[in-house]
Parts: C-alpha cells; structure tokens; sequence
DNA sequence: TTGCCGAAACTAATGCCATTAGTTATAATA
DNA sequence: TATTATAACTAATGGCATTAGTTTCGGCAA
C-alpha cells in the first residue's frame, strides 16, 4: 500500500519555502522546486494540485508558522507587554521568511475553507490577549483588525522596500506600537 | 519627424489600468495589453521596456493619482480633519482602483529614481499636515510611516480578502483612524 | 517466495507567454 | 517629392504550466 519512497509534503513545502525566502513569491515555480527537489515538474502533480494548489498549501504553512511564532512571541502574557511582544515577533517573522509571509497574502483563493481556518487561530489568540482591555466583542474585533492592519501595513512595506527614508525602522515600529497602544488607553477611559 | 500616429503612453497606461482594476495586476501582460489595444504584443515594445518597464510605469502612474487623490482629500487643510479625509480617501482609492494601488507596490525595482519621486509627494503632503502637531522632525518622520502603515495595512488586507469577519469595514477604518489620533494626542501630552 | 497493485516517478506534447531580430509602412520634414 | 525616423508588423526562440499516457517499484496478499 505504499509506493515508491519519494517525495513528502513537508519536505516538498520547506523546500519552496527556501526558494521563496531567499527569491521571493514570484521566483516559486513548479520548475524552480521540481529542479532544487530532482525531479521533473509534472512529477509535482503527485503532490500538489499545479501552482495553485502550491501557493494554497503555502499560505496555509506560512500561517501555521506565523501563529507558531506569535503565540511563543505572547507565551501567556496579555495586555501591553503581550502586545509589544507579539509586534514584534509578527515583524521578525517577516524579516526572516519574507516569501513565506507572502505566499499568506498570496493564497488563489483567500476565501478557501482551509485557508480561512489558518489564519482565524490567530485572530483568536490576539482577541485572547485583549481580553483585559475589558472592550466589548465588537469593539475587540475591531481593534484587532486594527493591530493586524497596522502589522501587516509595517512589515509589508518594510519588506517592498516602501521606506525610502533614512530613518529607523526598528524605532518607527515601537512608536506606531505605542501611539496605538495609548490610543487604546486615550478611547477606552472617555466610558 | 512623427512617424504612424499610433498609440500614446497615456491611452497604453488607461487600458493596463482597466484591466488591472478589473481582473487583479497578474493579468496584465503584454498579450492581455495588445489584445485590448488592438496590436500585437511586440510593438508595445516600442513605448514601453519588455514587461517590467510597463509596470515601473505603472507604479509611478499609480503614485501619481493616488497624490492626486489624497491632495483633493486634504484640500488645504491640516490637523486630524485632515488626517481623516486623506484616510478616507486612501482607501476609496484602493477600493476603486484595487489593481492600479497593487501596481503602485509591485514595482520591479522599488529603488528606482522615478519610483521613488512619485512616492515623495505623499510623504510631502502627510508631514505638510501634521504641522500643527508640533512633533519635530524625526518624530513626524516617524508618524507619517506609522499612518501609511496602517492606511496600507488595512487598505490592502481589505483588497486581498483577509478580512474573515462579518464586521463592518469603514468601522473598522475610523476606529482605527481615532485610536491612532488619540494614541498622537495622548503621547503629545507626556511632554 | 512470488505475483499483484497502487502510487509516484517518468516522457511526450500542447499552448501561452515574453522577448529578440529583422522587415514594412507611414507621417512629417526638408 | 524624396528622405528619414518611428511605430507597426512577422517570424522565431525558449521558458513556463498543464495534460495524457507510460514505466517503475515498494509493500501486501496469496
């Protein structure tokens, strides 16, 4: 009942990783992985259902690892410090697997069940570290959309090079994290 | 000295948008382009270099109208009135032109001069309208990566699906705008 | 041990794409 | 009217994804 040894999904998945961190999104095809994995790309049929069904598996693997990341970044804390915790480990794990964070944006179809059930863990673990903000549900929802945004905005734009200027990007994190941050604070004391 | 009348860089850069706005920025290639304008694909070579170069074009084209955008927004005013308008008009930008916003992020080379003096006005702009904050220079430097980093963030999670949630998205925007605005406020008065 | 079977590799072929080289046609100028 | 520069064209190449059909081999059953 089993075949030829071959090929494992994880082994195929880590290698497109590789290709995708060190030559971006664009530079994954099944080309570029058959030949790094020694084989011939229809091969990769046996795997992966063509490209698209790659870059689906993709974005589903990089959000496993980025929630794998923000919940040891949070390790049981919450509120601020769980917070700045979790910034920071959100824009140090695009700094060190930039094509991987983008195959998560990259999914063919973002609305796919699997990829869709990906990334809600992390939704829940922030709305988990907000609990003592004491906001209510929607309220929680919003300012996790919010903290996502303004994440993802970051790290995005650090990683496309958008920041021309000569400033400190480190410095521009923890200040947008802060002024958040007190905003929360500024809004939550007007009740 | 004008040879056949032909096609003009305006007219190729309106049809790239169209169909980029309409079916996503990975379906404009040179075939798409010269099927819509009624040539074959080589002779756009004669206005544009190869691919890449329509989209180097594209990007600043997209910079362009996005300052243009965000300039009407503004309309000479300042201060968080002014934040929220030009907030507002972000992302009206990107809702209506969901593929020219993408165009103006995926430029080939993000470095290139003429990329980044289309980028330079908005930068001009933001900072021209958090004057009367009174921040000095790197913090205002700071705060403006911060606003486009949360005005892209959300801007662009919106385009790409990755919000799951059945939450009201323009709520979403102006809690995020205010917290932000608070979070300035509250951080101004620490001083 | 031997034979079967399913899974994973393969080859061959198709069609789309970008790109290059070389050619033709035309509009303005001299 | 003849020249010239420019923008269109055709033809050809190579890389890519994808499909169809074939081969090979590891494990399980007889």
């Amino acid at each position: 009942m089993s075949p030829r040894i071959g090929l494992d999904l994880p082994t195929l998945l880590q290698t497109a990783t590789e290709i995708a961190d060190q030559k971006g999104m664009e530079a994954v095809t099944l080309a570029s992985l058959a030949q790094k994995l020694e084989i011939k790309s229809p091969s990769l049929y046996n795997h992966v259902n063509g490209l698209n069904g790659l870059r689906t598996k993709m974005a589903i693997f990089g959000l496993e690892q980025l929630h794998h990341t923000l919940i040891h970044a949070a390790n049981g804390r919450s509120g601020d410090v769980a917070i700045r915790a979790m910034s920071r480990g959100y824009v140090t794990f695009v700094r060190s697997h930039p094509g991987l964070y983008e195959a998560t944006l990259q999914a063919p179809d973002p609305s796919d069940p699997e990829v869709q059930q990906a990334g809600k863990p992390i939704v829940d673990l922030v709305l988990q570290v907000l609990e003592p903000y004491g906001l209510n549900e929607e309220e929680s929802l919003h300012i996790t959309r919010g903290l996502r945004s303004l994440l993802h905005g970051f790290a995005s734009l650090e990683q496309k090079g958008g920041f021309g200027l000569p400033l400190n990007r480190d410095e521009s994190l923890d200040l947008l994290i802060e002024t958040y941050l007190a905003g929360i604070q500024a809004k939550k004391s007007k009740y």
